[in-house]
DNA sequence: CTCCTTCCTGAGACTGGTTCCCACTATAAC
DNA sequence: GTTATAGTGGGAACCAGTCTCAGGAAGGAG
């Protein structure tokens, strides 16, 4: 029942691209890497094809600070946080047990039921310190 | 040489209305409830003042998943994280010192420093459980 | 109280991310 | 192949939020 997206080229070279990536990456900046690459791509195609696959959980979606939408294809499927460097982008996948559990206690604790939690780490890694401490 | 900002008709206004919501709203919103107040504040002066109470500490600020910007008058001038409903809007402030514990942990397992956390909670409350169950 | 500087206000123009529209094209089932 | 149908793309539309700028109000100085 679940319905399949068709096959096609656009599709692919989104994918392509999304593996070639670490980092979370806007619809706008995809668009502009697919046109660097040769590939032509109408940027309404990629946001059609960032969020379908968000929906399917291929990849991931942050908001940033100015309220853009940014994608990473992500290692885990499951259930995971991020960390994320605030200079490079740099992003490591985290598992949240601990808050979650947390979360949970606290929303039974004040009579709340099916708590959803939004937990994101942003920081400066090792190396950009390193780099801005010169 | 903190620069207090003027004190204006609208700004009162503004904090006034503030003070009688619980929830939070977007300034779009709190343009409309100003107005059916039957007072009239421009949509921009809104704007600017919701954003400068924000930097004060006077307001707290939440992203909506449709990435529009909503504000709340809080008890709590401290640092505090929120469960909010998603039916009925109604916020609880809540410490969060474990979760906040674990993340500056988690951070400086993988190198990063200055690690900042966005942690917020949406939850069924119990009236709105009780309300949709009939 | 008055003057004067400075900041605030507000209507509308503008911006930038995202979605919609719709004619055209490509996929995949038969 | 043929066909039904979903996907594509370019541009218009949308919308939250910001900017502009001329007029107005706050509040310190005198």
């Amino acid at each position: 029942m679940v319905v399949v997206p068709r096959q096609t080229r656009q599709r692919a070279e989104i994918l392509d691209l999304l593996e070639d990536i670490d980092e979370f990456r806007s619809a706008q900046q995809l668009h502009e890497m697919l046109r660097a690459r040769g590939s032509s791509v109408g940027l309404a195609t990629v946001y059609r094809a960032v969020q379908s696959l968000s929906e399917h959980g291929d990849v991931d979606v942050l908001r940033t600070e100015d309220g853009e939408s940014v994608y990473r294809r992500c290692e885990q499927r499951s259930h995971h946080h991020h960390l994320v460097c605030r200079s490079c982008g740099r992003t490591v996948e985290i598992e949240a047990g601990q808050a979650e559990a947390w979360a949970a206690q606290v929303g039974a604790a004040h009579g709340f039921d099916d708590v959803d939690h939004t937990i994101e780490l942003v920081g400066t890694c090792a190396t950009c310190r390193a780099a801005s401490a010169s």
